[in-house]
RNA sequence: GGGCGAAUGGCGGAACUGGUAGACGCGCACGACUCAAAAUCGUGUUUUGUAAGAAGUGAGAGUUCGAUUCUCUCUUCGCCCA
């Protein structure tokens, strides 16, 4: 028997579909459209199996589609601008755009290979300037309409590389690269005005129906919309400062009140600035660093001022004021009041600097006696000790009365907070969308004339310097306009704009005049069902989220705000990780199998220590090439296996066992696609049709389902159920006509998941223009079924019937049934529970 | 610390709205082919027991005729936020 030649039969196809343009969407208004997005990927130089899986879920999806009549648009491109281009081409001295373009094509080929039914005409990179040019229009219109700004923030500063670090780049309070104490700096940045849109982007998240819950509710956390009021805290002292204003959930607890504290960088601070205690204490909160994790765990620490603070409900309270490094200036207004009783940071700060602690809220199992101890009492409860408020219900009824109060005294009001934060955008980086504004001799900001965008990025240009490169090009910088000198700005877009918008990008890929076409996105958008990784569930999502409603803002063209309808969120491909006996790594190419122990290839005598399965890392050595894969075994078994071991949404094991037994299977069903055309060659007109078309339908069904619901390792289950029911009964007496039928449908079914050998099947059978098989379901009835005979709820016997027998007749055979006798003979049955076509349990 | 989720054979995982637990695959064992091995094909494979049977879905309780599925408590693990 021939075996699969999967080298020539694939590479055949991919040419096929390449120049047959087979995957080319275009606009039929006549058709119900189906957009299909994966995540595009960072051209780093090869595809990993992350891509591998996201891309294969993605097509297989596309396909189906299609298959049912869709008119798909699965299209691919290249998030292309950031920091790993600038990083190599300054180790290698090479120019970042050569380097991220000969790492496309590279990457191009390899997805090529796996043989994704991609529009590749549509294909586009964000750092091309066909594509920012774009995106600098949009952030022009973005200024016009409010929706960006400058304003001084606080970076992240290493001090030896002259550079702004994001979050993730500060490791131990020090540089990633440069290993400086990292400091933190004020900065003048640009900022998208995203928190405009607290409200509706939370609301919009309960119209995604076909988004995974737990991205909603991590969305809808970092959103943070928290309910409490504002509060002036009349202020006595020898500073001109009269009132101090707080926002604060917990109103109902001022009762509680013992100090307030301020976040460093509040406005008093400046009566401040010479102090010298000050600065010292200053310094030693940028210490602790500013993300709420650090606060947390750190030590809180305080500095008093010469400030007390009245309690509005009872001026006669007055409390100290404190500059404490837990306050952040972005939250609330940088102020907090401290009630120690209820909430474990304020408490911790209470007792270092030995200040009151009121209890406020006793737990409703206890008196009003009752007394904090040890820990703060954050729970709900019933409020004591607070005059005017006891009684009341915490923090349901109280918090919303002490509102009342506190308005109608006019000392505070209602206020919902967000944590969402505007987001800086500017970026102190060359390989990166310049930020198309110039300035001039006063630092007025001007927005670039539109009509000479783009700004194209300077090439062949130094990037052995500090700091910003794009800071050094004086020749770049400076620009005339109308005989008027301006500088440029230097700052460029965070990369995660570019990724904001491109999925509509792909909808008028060659639109020159603007970033897409009306008719175009209104046909295609929105994305039907994108595909990715559960690590944007936050940034990248909420951005496009954001961008999509600040394009339609103040534009009646638009109408779309949620840029993606479904959203499917893949699992990580994880891989076994060895160590040798130095604790150094180990990849698996490193390692020989003999007799079932895992022995160091070098040597062979030494035995790897096995350890965990873990997502695949280049720092772990648990990679595998897809390249590799695809050359040894071919894409479908790359697809097969990579869709098998797991559902989608969980990590999958790859292992060297499973894509074996995937290639192996592949054989198996070319093996049997020769026995089934020897079969079609002879005549036969007998009749055992009956039970292929059954299994058949029940094989579509299956699949069917299967596909609807993301359960793809369950049709690799299908599949090789059909395989084994065809293999088993391929001899017998089927007429031609209906193994041809029946067979073919099958092959379209499969054509998802392995579509070079389904097609090359097909071929074979001279069938073209393929639709999806729809399942007969009077086909796949049984005319005999199992019941399950349960005694007192045990399993104790399984009888065969017919369909809907009814109960009396069922009995029947039961009392004639051998192993029930025993049960049932001679005994009075107290309650019999008939569930139709499944089971009878008969209790005793 | 808070939120979300998960826990099923040696392993990855199935089990529709409560109704035959362990589909399918891997691994393993045995057999066939072979001088032999690999490949391939076949059979078996939750545990225990010769068997009939019994036990069994992280632990413990509850609801129910019946619980992997629902409720509560706990343990462990993962992810996100801190």
């Amino acid at each position: 028997m021939e075996r699969y030649n999967f080298k020539s039969i694939e590479k055949k196809w991919q040419n096929y579909w390449e120049e047959e343009k087979t995957f080319s969407a275009k606009i039929d208004k006549n058709k119900k459209k189906f957009y299909c997005l994966e995540m595009f990927p960072y051209p780093s130089g090869k595809i990993h199996m992350g891509h591998v899986r996201n891309y294969t879920i993605g097509d297989v999806l596309s396909r189906y589609k299609s298959l049912q009549g869709y008119n798909v648009l699965h299209p691919m491109g290249w998030d292309s601008f950031g920091m790993p281009a600038e990083n190599a081409a300054r180790q290698n001295n090479l120019d970042p755009k050569l380097w991220t373009e000969s790492n496309i094509k590279n990457m191009k080929s390899q997805l090529k290979k796996l043989g994704l039914s991609i529009d590749w005409d549509r294909e586009i990179s964000t750092c091309s300037e066909d594509y920012y040019k774009h995106q600098q229009l949009f952030f022009l219109e973005l200024l016009e309409k409010k929706l960006v700004y400058r304003k001084e923030n606080y970076v992240n500063w290493d001090p030896v590389d002259e550079t702004v670090l994001a979050n993730e780049q500060v490791i131990d309070g020090k540089g990633w690269r440069s290993g400086a104490n990292v400091e933190r700096k004020k900065l003048s940045q640009w900022f998208f005005n995203i928190s405009k849109f607290s409200q509706d982007l939370l609301d919009g998240l309960d119209d995604l129906k076909l988004w995974p819950n737990k991205v909603k509710v991590m969305q809808k956390n970092w959103i943070g919309k928290s309910f409490g009021s504002e509060i002036d805290f009349k202020i006595e002292g020898n500073l001109p400062v009269e009132k101090i204003k707080c926002f604060t959930t917990r109103p109902d607890t001022l009762f509680g009140f013992s100090f307030l504290a301020l976040s460093v960088d509040h406005e008093v601070s400046d009566f401040y600035k010479d102090n010298k205690d000050f600065i010292k204490f200053r310094e030693e909160c940028s210490k602790t660093g500013t993300t709420e994790e650090a606060i947390a765990v750190g030590e809180k620490i305080g500095f008093k001022t010469d400030l007390l603070a009245l309690n509005p409900f009872d001026p006669s309270q007055k409390v100290p004021v404190y500059f404490a490094n837990f306050v952040l200036m972005d939250y609330g207004f940088g102020a907090v009041f401290g009630c120690p009783a209820h909430d474990q940071r304020d408490y911790d700060f209470a007792k270092k600097y030995d200040l009151e602690i009121k209890t406020v809220v006793r737990p409703k199992d206890q008196d009003d006696t009752y007394k904090v101890s040890n820990e703060a009492y954050p729970g709900p409860g019933v409020i004591i000790n607070s005059d005017f408020l006891n009684g009341l219900n915490a923090p349901e009824s109280s918090v919303t009365e002490t509102i009342k109060i506190l308005e109608k005294k006019k000392i505070g009001n209602k206020k919902i907070n967000f944590r969402l934060k505007d987001w800086g955008v500017s970026r102190q980086r060359y390989w990166g969308c310049p930020i198309p504004v110039l300035y001039d001799n006063n630092g007025n900001v001007h927005p670039v004339p539109k009509n000479t965008l783009p700004v194209k990025l300077p090439e062949n240009i130094d990037l052995n310097v500090k700091g910003n490169p794009l800071d050094l090009q004086e020749k770049w910088k400076k620009i005339k306009v109308d005989g008027r000198e301006f500088t440029r700005e230097t700052d460029t877009l965070d990369t995660f704009v570019c990724s904001s918008w491109y999925y509509l990008r792909f909808c008028s890929p060659n639109n020159d005049n603007y970033g897409f076409n009306k008719d175009e996105i209104d046909y295609w958008m929105p994305v039907d069902q994108y595909i990715g990784g559960v690590e944007h569930a936050i940034l990248h999502l909420l951005y496009s989220r954001f961008f999509m409603r600040a394009l339609s803002h103040k534009n009646q063209d638009i109408n779309i705000t949620e840029p993606f309808s479904g959203l499917f969120t893949q699992g990580m491909v994880c891989h076994e990780t060895y160590k040798d006996d130095d604790n150094n790594w180990v990849g698996p190419d490193e390692i020989e199998i003999i007799n079932g122990k895992k022995y160091l290839k070098k040597d062979n005598t030494r035995v790897v220590k096995v350890g965990p399965s873990e997502s695949m890392s280049k720092s772990k050595k648990n990679t595998i090439d897809p390249e590799d894969i695809i050359t040894s075994y071919g894409a479908d078994a790359a697809r097969l296996f990579i869709l098998s071991d797991s559902p989608p949404e969980k990590d999958v094991q790859w292992s060297e066992e499973g894509i074996s037994s995937s290639y192996k299977f592949i054989q198996k069903l070319w093996n049997l696609n020769t026995k089934i055309l020897e079969k079609i060659k002879k005549d036969n007109d007998e009749n055992e049709d009956k039970e292929l078309e059954k299994e058949t339908n029940k094989f579509l069904k299956r699949i069917s389902e299967n596909l609807e619901n993301f359960s793809y390792n369950k049709i690799v289950a299908n599949l090789h159920e059909i395989h084994s029911f065809l293999t088993k009964s391929i001899d017998k007496n089927y007429s031609k006509e209906n193994i041809l039928d029946n067979y073919k449908k099958i092959l379209i079914a499969i054509m998802p998941i392995i579509p070079h050998f389904s097609n090359e099947c097909l071929e074979m059978l001279s069938v073209r223009n393929v639709k999806w098989p729809n399942y007969d379901l009077s086909l796949i009835k049984e005319n005999e079924i199992s019941i399950v005979v349960q005694i007192n709820g045990k399993k104790r016997a399984l009888i065969k019937t017919i369909p809907d027998e009814s109960e009396e007749n069922l009995f029947k055979i039961i009392e004639k049934e051998e192993a029930l006798k025993k049960y049932i003979d001679n005994i009075t049955i107290k309650r019999k529970i008939y569930v139709k076509n499944k089971l009878i349990n008969i209790i005793i």
